[in-house]
DNA sequence: TTGACTTATATGTCTAGACATATAATCGTA
DNA sequence: TACGATTATATGTCTAGACATATAAGTCAA
């Protein structure tokens, strides 16, 4: 059985050495440690040129399966737990994707000048003005997490005049922001008198807590802390494999 | 000011390609749907060969920077709010990296064959025997989470006569299966009486949970559920740019 | 207007070389 | 033995081409 010649060879030869490779790696043929094949060794395995090597096994650092070190060769890392990718969809395509239907509610919008805890909570040392919102989202009218939002109008000005009673800021701010990084931070709270009443629990009912903290360019743009019934709501964060 | 010619020319020029190009997408002078120039427009702004340039928007298009389309071009991508890197350190790990002392403390180890739950909290169909491990952290001797995990013996023979009651099963098992592929669901429970008693925190207090499932290549490593106290342990997920 | 066919073109992959560079290994010397 | 200089080598980057292929766009007929 030659491995350069095989009858479906319908995915390009850089895309079956990565393959190769990496069900090797994950089966635990070659475990933490192993060096792998030099690439000039791989060359004449596969009856290729080395960029053609080279480019597999770039993708392969590049996804952290191996570590290539100049003069010694390329060898498989060990795993890293501590990294997943965390899926947090926006909310309407959250509640459909679950064959429930979306509702949206506006609870309160105020616009106002930047007081110190709104400082604080957007990471700026002086703002102008702040839109707050609060809101709620809901499947098949049972509610599903309440919003509680900030944004910088001097990142989007646009905001202030932007109708959130019909459309929630997120997805509003998700059409009229070009690119942002994001970071989440995520916690665990009890329901105070005020967020029972919200999401309809009971207090001291546990909550799951994001909070988001948006940004473009070192500008921020908006805070947003979303809570959640704990008991009912997931977060599935998966390793590894897309 | 030309382009390939500049004084501080550490990076080589693909890289400087791709902070260019992602540049201008981060800052938003290349909004979503743009786009960019063509491969031939780039080499003959930069002065070099296709596969440079290539390789510069390769890497942009892998980390879903950029859309390429045959014929047509590549196009700024909307961003995806809805996945971010979760980083989920080792239990030491994390708490030395807190500037705490770590301390480990065996509650209970079991060895049985598999129930009916087991078997489904491991989502196999027919399991030999199982260890059911129960054990707590702590970060300068105050109790950080408690640990409760279940481990396959048809998939990891060895833990069967592993000895932890000094290292955790989470590091032991880091350094006796080869690679792992994991899940990670996230929720938030308030505490009974036993989690409590093993938390010293109040019963009813918020506790943040993190399910993880472990596999390599569809056969079951272990489940593990990590119970932390929900108000002073938190989760950062970060979007873009790990 | 619609559908089928053709063409142009941007990306996808690959080659057979090249030189640069970091560093593991070796060798020589104090 | 320990340290410093030298060498060998695997990876890193790059070139100037090539052909493959998907598809946007244009062409023409029903």
């Amino acid at each position: 059985m030659s491995l350069a010649t095989d009858a479906a060879d319908k995915p390009t030869l850089y895309k079956r050495i990565r393959a190769d490779v990496e069900k090797r790696i994950l089966t635990g043929e070659w475990p933490p440690g192993y060096r792998i094949p030099f690439e000039h060794e791989l060359v004449t395995r596969y009856g290729c040129s080395r960029m053609t090597v080279n480019k597999a096994l770039s993708e392969l650092a590049q996804a952290d399966l191996i570590e290539r070190r100049r003069r010694a060769g390329s060898f498989v890392r060990r795993p890293q737990h501590q990294s997943a990718v965390l899926k947090i969809a926006d909310m309407r395509a959250e509640i459909t994707a679950l064959g429930r239907g979306y509702g949206y509610e506006l609870i309160s919008r105020k616009l106002r000048a930047a007081t110190a805890a709104d400082r604080e909570r957007l990471g700026v040392k002086k703002a102008g003005k702040v839109v707050a919102i609060s809101c709620r989202h809901s499947a098949d009218n049972v509610p599903f997490a309440v919003e509680d939002r900030l944004i910088d109008l001097s990142s989007v000005p646009d905001a202030a005049t932007a109708d959130f009673s019909r459309e929630p800021p997120g997805s509003w701010l998700l059409h009229h922001v070009p690119w942002t990084e994001a970071e989440h931070t995520i916690s665990a709270i009890v329901a105070d008198d005020r967020t029972a009443e919200a999401l309809d629990i009971a207090v001291g009912a546990p909550c799951l807590v994001i909070d988001r903290y948006t940004w473009r360019s070192a500008r921020t743009i908006t805070a947003v802390r979303l809570l959640y019934p704990g008991d009912s709501h997931r977060l599935v964060a998966r390793f590894k494999g897309g």
